[in-house]
DNA sequence: AATGAATGAGGGTTCATTCAT
DNA sequence: GATGAATGAACCCTCATTCAT
């Protein structure tokens, strides 16, 4: 807190005001096209209706953003959260079981990402992919494969400690991640448009999952033999 | 198989196949509007596009769909079967276990959906619920309630039979449902754009993804307590 | 002239009205497109305009140029006439004084050019080059270096004929070029605004031109030593 | 020269110079917009380039100038000198013969003008004039007509003292001009984008320019008549 | 029925101009 | 006076849609 609040009065905070209505400029419409992007993808978002979300008029926009697919990659740039390091090593040093750290997981995942606006990226990429494919490389090297080797890393432990089976590791994965994909498309596609289909609560969900998961729906183990259903 | 075939000979021959392909017009338009769509989005697909692919001109498109958004409404009428009464009924005779038949489910969705054409419509329907609502909900009451009626009846068995736990049943369906739901969404979107980092089989990922759900991770039955990790 | 007008009539006149316009609408744009450009330069002329003179709509100008940049240089392209082989023959053959020659020279390039449209593109090249540069330096080897080289030439067999005085032949060219640059400036731009002032016949006027570089305004030799004025 | 100098002392230096800059703006704006608006043209110049050339900003700019046209009219005005009396007194008591008078005019209207940045503000009209119509107008009168008047006298006085043939005036006051005018848009143009074309000296290319006129290219008087080459 | 030339409303982008600081 | 963020009219260009052939 400066002085300048006492010596400097009106002008000043008027000043402060104004540079921090520009500071906030970028990230104001950042969320807006986030927001729009994810809800109507790139191509039926207009520029002018970010601008005007974002409270400015669509010349504004321009100022900021050269075009509105600099807008679109910087919307990915800014979401994209490089986050990975921090999480690596708060699973490092994670005491519980590995069925501990499949349940942790799911749980902070969704409270840091399914269920915070960053969601809305993960629908954004999968729903433009084919017409950013350099977008989504980037988004496949600088998210997805992170994440796929933390959650290697986590059921390998398992695996190493006794606790889970041996099982093969690159479809595991998937098992893992389904859930977590599916529940964001959910959210921001038809989850959005018919809620009352989908009044799931989403921790819930996935805390189901993640018990069926590590325990299996079966009573007792299953055979695993072909299905000899007829066809 | 019509008539023509047996009293036409030649010339009618060629009127048959010319016939033929006027019949098959709309189809061929459908079929390629389906791709362009399931590949770019609706916004961001051209009409001429959708007609020089099907090997039409622009004006035939419009002779057959009187507008864009026509087409889009057809290509999802046209590609939502309603083939849950036969499925139903397969169902009902099915004569293995309940592991049996959801392994079986997975694997016939997978031959007769998830690897044909028809994939390309819950993609496509996925990124544009939000700009279709209308379409989202109809696909929702056509496809998406049948079908978790469909699995909702295939678990209740297994729990009925002794053969399943007690689970909750409204989230148990999700578990089935969500890797259908993300193989589809892999094999038209970053799959498609990265396919050397999605080198996986989906009839093996679907096997394995039913063998975990059925009997879980763990080799003895994990507590579910709630994690202790650090914080 | 083909028969179909005896047999075919309304049908085929139709469709050849039609075909008519299309092939003839490129040439409608560029021309329309010449006129403005020379009127109010590049920048200045909007494209909806260019459209409206020729005609059609604005659409229509993009179906036949990409850009309008491309109808820029298409303009140019199309109204720089490689006709130099054509004149390096007629001036080859030609058979009166190198006087005659050019007294000629100014007065059929004030027919074949300086009083057509092709006059302009000389002005938009002058007035666009430091915007264009590329499209300068294509004038200046496609049409002001082969010209040059003709009016050389000519200068050339008057020297060797001993009808010409030997000169300096690089800057004599320009005494040749600089009228006529200088009427076509004036033609399209004060020449065409205030015309009360131009009210000269071009073609005398380079007349006057001629005979006044080829005899000098002296009546008696003139020292051509420096002059004594003051300063 | 101000008095300021000798009373004001240091102090007083730095708030001259302050004050001599801030009188100094609207010249430096000027002057950038000579150059711009001569290099690309009215429509083509953004204001903000201007500004930035001069070293202001955007809207200081618009502090001097209440809108671009306006600060296009006071490029013109500014640079469009009213030199002519002072000029005409120069002439009216030269003491050399007609045809030093001409070789002498070329001279100093190339000291003077051409080499000058003055020559962009013709280049400009020229390039301008249908854009703006009462600019051209303007310049007709101030500068044209009484520049034609000068060299009007000029010849005149050769022909009344038997130097200069009798000739066609309003035709050979073309004569004069043409050559100045060429040098000019060459400069400004042509010779700024291909300069390896132009190595010509201005200088000399005007004193050979007044030669030639003033004793023509022919060794003998030319007869005049029509030349009778082939076509 | 099929074509493809033509249309014009709509959206991205620029930039002269304004105005709060 | 000076600044530069903000504005919005205007322009280039696209593309769904029409329609004469």
């Amino acid at each position: 807190m400066s002085l300048s609040k006492f010596i400097g009065a009106k002008s000043d905070e008027v000043q402060a005001k104004r540079e921090r209505r520009k500071e906030a400029r970028p990230g104001e419409l950042l969320d807006a096209a986030l927001d729009l992007f994810v809800e109507k993808g790139f191509a039926a978002t207009r520029a002018e209706e970010v601008a005007a979300r974002a409270g400015v008029s669509k010349g504004t926009l321009f100022l900021y953003f050269p075009s509105k697919e600099e807008l679109f990659k910087a919307v990915v740039r800014e979401n994209i959260s490089g986050r990975f390091q921090e999480w690596n090593e708060e699973f490092r040093t994670f005491e519980g079981t590995a069925s501990d750290m499949v349940r942790y997981l799911m749980k902070v995942w969704w409270e840091r990402v399914g269920a915070t606006k960053a969601s809305g990226i993960t629908k954004l990429i999968i729903s433009e992919a084919r017409n950013f494919p350099d977008i989504a490389a980037f988004y496949q090297q600088e998210v997805v494969r992170p994440g796929q080797d933390l959650i290697r890393r986590m059921l390998q432990r398992g695996v190493d400690s006794g606790e889970f089976k041996v099982m093969d590791m690159d479809y595991a994965i998937f098992s893992i991640t389904a859930p977590m994909i599916f529940l964001i498309m959910m959210k921001h596609s038809l989850g959005a448009c018919v809620p009352q289909d989908y009044p799931l609560d989403p921790e819930r969900y996935l805390t189901a999952q993640a018990h069926n998961l590590l325990n299996g729906f079966c009573v007792r183990r299953d055979s695993g033999k072909e299905p000899r259903g007829r066809k």
